[in-house]
DNA sequence: ACATGCGGCCAC
DNA sequence: AAACGTGGCCGCATGT
């Protein structure tokens, strides 16, 4: 028998990563006593058996990525407690994972694993003090789906994606021409009358407009290169578009795909591979980078080359006004709970309370479009001057609009308020799950919760809710998709990308009903254990390429 | 060579 | 620029 082995039979084992001998090993730890394994093919078989048992829990340092290193290795741990991820829950400090693990000699791994398990009763017992248990285990569960997720990458049609870059590209130096020609005298030329003024340059930018209009700008974005309301601008703006696609999503983006090979359709698919980070955001949101897959363009384009390889589909579901769902249930408002309730849509139901008129998507579609912008608007805490601006019109008008939505809807006046108020006296934010975002006593004292710490007290129950809600998903998903294969009811699936409120998962193309099913039932589960009133909206596709 | 801050802009 | 919350990435400019 391994040494190993008896160890692994222990409920709660610490685990590092480690080099033994040349080859790679864990130490595997208990309070008690702590062994090295080495990763041979025996280890590996002893050290998979006894991960993938709901009944061991194993706690790592770093859990997402020791997870990545043994997933490569064909090792799932079923139950990860992740150390830093705990520790910073209960600092309220954002925490960012590895991308690799350290590999240290097995010596000093030792004496890391004993520290682990050792550590850990004193860890749990702040836990407990946090108040923030539920969202501990939550989070540690998710360290498996992110792993698994990062491990399995998301598919993409490299040569499609190439092209589309390029057709990107040629639109930009044609923009940079027109610039050219609309700018005549006014571009600064070298001795050899070349153009010479960089568009990508702010100060630049500016000096051109002024020479070549008069117009003294403020800032180069948008709206205002559009007030010019010049030919160059417009030209400036056209440049701006494609400029963007072909530097953030062209070549450096391309450098993050890896496994590519040509499927039977002909085409080159390969997987980009990208960090999450689960604590990323204050608020609980996840965030990503290298490459950031949560702000790929919307273009229908881009999201046709993010497909699965032949023979296998994406799932692409999301949870429908999810954020106005939660305001809903939070503030008990009757007309919001009701739409929900009838299944209407709300940015009309919303606009017909407060114009007194019917709306709907074809009928008033102006007023529509104004209580959506107050709705969208006060998640985020917004004040009358903001709607003004989102809605191009005066401030006082904003100022009346507000006024009334909040005569009409008090009761979302009052849960605002009462957001900031519980905040102010707790000294921290709460999502429904319990997850807090605890607020320095001296910046509250000094705020007096007016203007930027009110509208984060505002916004962080709501946005942080919604991250409980999607991470509960995901753990759900991942746990009867793994049931599924294992029953031998589905062939391998899994999530390959989230974005906030909404999920992608590959599966084999002839388990994508089954697959689209559980995904959307998951997704429903997950938001009714979080709220009890408000029902869930769920809306999933089933196709080659990433829905939208 | 690297780090940092900023303007601008992509996403939810 | 921001306005209205949460992020990341681009290029430029400036620092060490």
């Amino acid at each position: 028998m391994h040494p190993s082995e008896l160890l692994l039979t222990r409920s709660l084992v610490g685990l590092v990563p480690c080099r033994h001998d040349g080859q790679d090993a864990v130490v595997v730890a208990a309070l008690d006593d702590a062994t090295v394994l080495v990763l041979d093919e025996r280890g590996l078989a002893l050290l998979a058996h006894h991960a993938r048992r709901i009944d061991r829990v194993m706690v790592c340092d770093d859990a997402k990525a020791v997870q990545r290193w043994l997933l490569r290795r064909g090792v799932d741990i079923a139950r990860p407690l992740c150390v830093q991820t705990v520790s910073a829950l209960v600092r309220g400090e954002p925490w960012a994972p590895g991308d690799a693990p350290a590999l240290p000699g097995s010596d000093t791994a030792l004496d890391s694993a004993r520290h682990l398990v050792r550590g850990l009763e004193a860890l749990l017992t702040r836990l407990d003090d946090s108040g923030q248990k539920k969202v501990a285990r939550l989070e540690c569960l998710v360290t498996r789906a992110f792993a698994a997720l990062e491990h399995r990458g998301l598919p993409i049609d490299v040569g499609l994606w190439r092209r589309l870059v390029a057709e990107d590209k040629a639109r930009m130096l044609a923009a940079k021409e027109q610039v050219f020609a609309l700018a005549g005298d006014h571009v600064p030329r070298d001795l050899f009358g070349v153009a010479d003024i960089n568009l990508d340059a702010e100060l630049e930018v500016k000096a051109l407009i002024k020479r070549a209009t008069g117009v003294v700008l403020e800032s180069t974005a948008r709206q205002h290169l559009a007030a010019v309301g010049h030919p160059l601008a417009d030209a400036l703006i056209a440049y701006r578009e494609p400029w963007k696609i072909v530097s953030t999503y062209g070549d450096s983006f391309l450098e993050h795909v890896t496994d590519v090979v040509v499927d039977a359709d002909g085409r080159s698919m390969g997987r980009i591979r990208s960090t999450f980070v689960p604590l990323g955001a204050s608020t609980g949101r996840v965030a990503c980078r290298e490459p950031n897959l949560q702000n790929l363009p919307k273009d229908a384009r881009f999201h046709e080359a993010l497909r699965a390889p032949a023979g296998r589909v994406l799932v692409t579901a999301d949870y429908a006004a999810c954020e106005l769902r939660i305001v809903a249930e939070f503030a008990e408002d009757p007309v919001f709970l009701a739409a929900f309730d009838r299944g209407e849509d709300l940015h009309s139901t919303v606009a017909t309370s407060l114009f007194g008129v019917p709306v709907s998507k074809s009928v008033n579609p102006e007023l529509r479009h104004r209580a959506k912008a107050i709705n969208f608007g006060l998640v985020y805490g917004m004040g009358p001057g903001a709607l003004a601006a989102s809605l191009g019109v005066e401030r006082g008008t904003g100022e009346e609009l507000l006024a009334r939505y909040f005569k009409t809807f008090p009761r979302i006046r009052d849960y605002l308020d009462g957001s900031v108020e519980t905040a102010l006296r707790r000294g921290y934010s709460e999502t429904a799950l319990g997850r807090r975002l605890t607020f320095d006593p001296a910046a509250v004292r000094a705020d007096n919760a007016r203007g930027e710490l009110s509208r984060i007290m505002k916004n962080m129950p709501i946005q942080g809710t919604s991250a409980d809600m999607t991470k509960l998903a995901m753990v759900r998903i991942q746990e009867t998709l793994g049931q599924r294969l294992k029953a031998g009811l589905i062939g391998d699936a899994g999530l390959v990308n989230t974005v906030h409120d909404e999920l992608v998962v590959e599966c084999a193309a002839a388990d994508g009903d089954v697959v689209g099913a559980v995904v959307g039932d998951e997704m429903a589960e997950a938001h009714r254990s979080l709220l009890r009133r408000v029902p869930p909206s769920v809306e999933v596709h089933v196709g080659p390429t990433w829905h939208h």
